[in-house]
DNA sequence: TGGCGATATTTACGTCGTCAATATCCGGTT
DNA sequence: AACCGGATATTGACGACGTAAATATCGCCA
């Protein structure tokens, strides 16, 4: 196997990942991956147009690994509705945590990225987790009817910003111990629970951040 | 005035600034901004040593003008503390929206970029809103003791999760109204105000974002 | 007037993205 | 078996970029 890579596409790709963990986002090339795959540095060309185009790809598989951390953690959950999106928060989070850079290239696509079909595919995977685990949620919050589609948004804008404000380090003044953020149960407590009206009890074991 | 510039380092952020808003995040260059300010493309360098710097600088003045529109915002809105977070909310959103690059870069930066006293201070100025936008949540939710930097966590995460996820048309399938953000009182119900332990009740004229 | 520090220019070099031309490999056809 | 065409990889070239070093110009003060 010498002339023809085989796989460069993936190789390629999965080059890319690399250098963003062991280099960072300012390190990411065409030529540098391509390097580190030990082809030229035009062979990129006949699969990736540009490198918007490899870009899109390593940010399609970064949501791909994102939505298996959050299943990963998903699968050693119990079935409390609240501790399960606990459990895909904090996979959600670690996935932030672990891939900084990765995190920061995904979040920082301009909006034409969004017209990639691949990447759009990758992306909705973690939306139909979040569904999954907000369905669960009453389509009301303390007696007052608010559409399905809120209450995902609502956990889905949560767990993210507190990731990406983890990631950006942006919690120093609050003290606020990262990598454990407060459980849904602490944040929007309010929600009722298969229509049972349950509006409380704030289990403690959930997500205990404390400020130190 | 020939030589000398007079004012070539704010010039360079502001020429940074347009470049962002007219040509995107890919077209920010050190030579770019040189050339638009109308200097030779080393002439940067006695202001800022590398790009990373000049691109600190353009992200701390970001965080001014994000901090300004809040402070915008507030000015005009009513005494009432949930109304008064919608409102700083609603200008973080906007603030995102009407410049997503420049949203964009401010929250890719690399960890290193943290030890800039001036992007810390300019950071610093929007947790200041926060806090004292957040401080009339007492620090308990439904009876249950809370922290207040665990308030000021939740309101922030939420608040800066929405916005990340617009600016990204990362609400496309949920059909969620984007520019109207479910007001704390819908997302976070559960805060009482002032220990008076005021529950509800979800006044519905903030944040009406519905499922169109 | 002279000179010095701050500021800007010029020149140069290596890396990068991209393109065009060329080379090599593989599978199927005759 | 020879061949050919499409897919894939290489080579070489070009302009833009970040950065550095040497040089030039300005404002100002002794």
């Amino acid at each position: 196997m010498a002339y023809h890579h085989g796989n460069l596409r993936e190789a390629l790709v999965q080059a890319g990942l690399d250098i963003l963990e062991t280099e960072g986002l300012g390190a990411l090339s065409l030529r540098g991956c391509a390097a580190r795959v030990g082809v030229s540095h035009a062979a990129p060309k006949n699969h990736f147009q540009n490198l918007e185009r490899l870009t899109v790809a390593i940010c399609a598989e970064g949501h791909r690994r994102l939505s298996a951390t959050m299943r990963e953690r998903l699968r050693g959950a119990p079935a409390e509705p609240r501790t399960r999106i606990a459990a895909a928060a904090e996979g959600y989070l670690a996935f932030a945590l672990e891939n900084p850079d990765l995190f920061r290239l995904m979040f920082s696509q301009p909006r034409t990225a969004a017209y990639d079909p691949d990447l759009r595919e990758a992306g909705d995977e973690s939306h139909d987790i979040l569904r999954e685990i907000c369905a669960p949620l009453a389509s009301r919050i303390n007696g007052v009817p608010v559409p399905r589609a809120v209450i995902e948004t609502m956990v889905w804008s949560y767990v993210h910003g507190y990731a990406s404000l983890a990631v950006n380090n942006r919690f120093r003044r609050q003290q606020v111990a990262i990598g454990r953020m407060p459980g849904i149960a602490e944040a929007m407590p309010a929600f009722e629970i298969d229509g049972e009206g349950l509006r409380t009890p704030c289990p403690p074991e959930v997500g205990a951040a404390e400020a130190k």
